[in-house]
DNA sequence: CCTTTATTTAACGTAACGGTTAATTAACGA
DNA sequence: TCGTTAATTAACCGTTACGTTAAATAAAGG
């Protein structure tokens, strides 16, 4: 285990089943159930990519009598952006900033990210 | 195999040692050996993220003599950003009222009115 | 109480992942 | 040619991921 929560985000959205019910949660909120309805799998299926995206604090979950509401969690979606748009100038076209921009945010990167939870080596 | 290309994508970004690949690509190409030093990894490791990074199309390879140069290759990164790029009024502001009209209300399903945003979310 | 509804947990199978060491391919260079 | 360097492939191993079915849990409701 122990792996650092970009990764646990990252490979959380790698599975389109995963990203099909955040699009849907995007609309609001939904029961696991209906979460579930669109989908050719049991609901044990589901209900394990709930608790992956549920890890990766990509969604919340609240009791309603014997139902589990599903809310979207935009929190972890924020860091992968920020992650990106350090490429983004890449098919900006503009190559030549990139080192400079990137030498100035890894330092950033770097100093916070020495928090607690021994992630290493991250970029 | 059949895997869609963004959870290809997601899931070749799902790893820090690739992730740390990309970053030193981001400053020019770079031979198998050059990327691997940094790793205290073995050397088919490496070649095997690199494979990773490549079925991606993150990165590309040309040979040099006996050496096998890498080069990012930003276009996977397009697709992801154009992704998430649709959760982004999640967190910026726009769409902040689900979640305080989540948190304060009792179960009312209506009214998604997208009022002044206000609240920012931390984590 | 008993049944129905909603969801999770348990146990299991298969495939993929991430790493290893050993062997192989390929090209350079003295 | 031979040895060195660079990288990949082969074979293997333990762990994790994703799905299944069957059983358990929890609350609602007649």
């Amino acid at each position: 285990m122990n792996v650092d929560r970009l990764s646990t985000t990252f490979s959380a959205l790698a599975d389109p089943t995963r990203r099909a019910i955040l699009a849907r949660l995007a609309q609001g909120e939904a029961m696991v159930g209906e979460l579930a309805a669109p989908f050719d799998m049991s609901a044990p299926a589901i209900s394990k990519h709930l608790k992956v995206l549920e890890r990766a604090n990509l969604i919340a979950r609240r009791k309603d009598a014997q139902r589990r509401l599903c809310r979207l969690q935009p929190g972890a979606l924020e860091a992968v952006s920020a992650w990106i748009s350090r490429y983004r100038r890449f098919w900006d076209g503009q190559f030549d900033a990139l080192e400079d921009y990137l030498a100035t945010t890894d330092t950033e990167e770097e100093s916070h990210d020495r928090g607690a939870g021994g992630t290493r080596r991250d970029d």
